[in-house]
RNA sequence: UGGGGCGUAGCUGAGCUGGCAAAGCGCCGGACUGUUAAUCCGGAGAUCGGUGGUUCGACCCCACCCGCCCCAGCCA
């Protein structure tokens, strides 16, 4: 069965012709001899009108059962009309159920709590907000791939069943035949050097798991990020590369997607002038503000949410904040040769109070120095030789972060919780559906 | 894991110092030829998260348990 038909996106193209458009109830209403109902079919919402004495007596009744969410094939004439929502309007001639669907379908036009909307996760996706946010998402991973393209990047894809390797947060464990366990990948970098170490400029696009306990709207224990490599790039470089991804990634969702945009009610202003550069902050400077305005921290802490959104409130960019102390940061930065307490590093706090966006570091590339770091840290030399070998066989300096898409997407799109930036959450108590 | 809060009809959510459990949406029946989350009239629908306790009497007070939300920490 050929099942050609118009979507609700192209029938501005279409007006005086008549058309079968296929898709789910959205809003059913009659007024007695006139009938209208709304219809989604994942590209726009379009109404259909009936009236009574232009269809057959069938479709009339056909109308009378249909439901919330019943999918039907509608064919009509197409018709601008400044009543209906979106310009244009169907009058409706035929009309066929697909599939019926129950009266007591979960999610009603109102006002929903945020549980029941999680628990019907698989329906929620069905409003026009979901479509809306699930469409940037797209928008936006397609521009990470056209942004690194353009550049000459190599996608490299990393394992994520992993022996125990990366940072030090929590960790997702399963069993792994005679191997013991392996872990849930939390970050694919130290694979992305090697990747780098071979083909120069690579990043990596794919799920990363953190099995912490957190329970804000800042996190997800399965998330997806985005980790540039790149030999032979700096700190510098590396923040350079930063600046200009995340302003692409903005520029590229206002110009494809403000539509979508409008339907968040995101404030376009906000996103307009984002553009390099962006403000840096050395750690140390951070610090002296965050005390002039009353924060506690002591320098060699890392910065609290608190301190984040002091920072971030003098500012209309994202804001870098360099050079953390070594002791606040991952065992694998270099050392700052102008400050050895602190290392060459930089987080990216996003406006608004959205956190941090992106973390950075240039690499430890001194054999010996990393080794230390290693032991200090006390992780085990030997889950590291094969790390240890980029740096005994031909070591470079070579820079890379870390950009979690999920955090990316609440910022764009203005969104309260990163819950909605992904389309099946998973938090500490949400694991289904 | 700490601090705060919540759990009442399918959903949203009132319920004061303890005395027969509001309402709106949705659903069912009816009216209506241009509705926009249509409107109007009528109707059904609730072991008040669970267990125990105090009391003549508990949605309300107490204890314990369960579940969730927000904030913090961890980080992207």
């Amino acid at each position: 069965m050929t099942l050609a038909s118009t979507r609700v996106s192209g029938l501005s193209s279409e007006v005086g012709k008549a058309v079968t458009v296929r898709g789910w109830i959205t809003t059913v209403r009659s007024s007695g001899k006139v009938a209208f109902l709304v219809l989604r079919d994942g590209t726009g919402l379009l109404q259909c009108v009936l009236v009574k004495s232009a269809v057959t007596q069938d479709v009339w009744d056909r109308f009378a059962q249909l439901s919330l969410e019943t999918s039907v094939a509608v064919t009509g004439d197409v018709r601008a009309d400044a009543r209906a929502p979106g310009g244009y309007e169907l009058g409706v001639t035929d009309l066929a159920i697909v599939g019926t669907s129950p009266l007591d379908y979960p999610i009603q036009p109102k006002e929903h709590g945020i549980d029941f909307l999680l628990d019907h996760r698989h329906l929620w996706l069905r409003s026009p907000r979901q479509r809306a946010i699930a469409t940037i998402r797209s928008e936006l991973e397609q521009g990470i791939q056209d942004f690194f393209y353009q550049r000459d990047f190599l996608r490299v894809d990393t394992p994520i069943l992993t022996a125990a390797i990366g940072e030090r947060s929590g960790l997702f464990s399963t069993e792994y035949f005679d191997e013991g366990s392996a872990y849930l990948a939390q970050t694919g970098q130290l694979y992305g050097e090697a990747a780098a170490a071979a083909w120069g400029k690579i990043y990596t696009f794919g799920p990363t798991f953190r099995a912490e306990k957190s329970k804000t709207r800042r996190h997800l224990t399965e998330f997806w990020m985005i980790e540039p490599e790149v030999a032979w790039n700096d700190s510098n470089d590396n923040m350079k590369l930063q600046e200009q991804f995340v302003s692409y990634l903005v520029q590229r969702a206002l110009e494809k997607r403000s539509a979508e945009l409008t339907e968040l009610e995101r404030d376009l202003t906000k996103l307009e002038g984002i553009k390099p550069p962006f403000p840096r902050l050395e750690y140390t400077e951070a610090i002296d503000i965050l005390h002039r305005k009353g924060s506690t921290t002591p320098w060699g802490d890392d910065l609290g949410a608190e301190d984040e959104s002091l920072i971030v409130a003098d500012y209309d960019l994202p804001v870098f904040v360099m050079n953390y102390p070594k002791e606040a940061k991952a065992f694998y930065m270099k050392e700052n040769p102008a400050d050895p307490r602190t290392v060459l590093c930089d987080d990216l706090l996003a406006p608004e109070g959205y956190g941090e966006m992106i973390g950075g570091s240039q690499r430890e590339d001194d054999y010996d120095r990393l080794l230390k770091r290693i032991i200090e840290e006390g992780l085990d030399p030997a889950a590291y030789e094969w790390y240890l070998d980029l740096r005994r066989y031909g070591t470079f300096v070579h820079a890379g972060f870390g950009l979690g898409l999920e955090r990316t997407i609440a910022w764009i799109c203005g969104l309260p919780h990163l819950r909605e930036a992904i389309a099946f959450p998973r938090m500490m108590h949400r694991l289904r559906p």
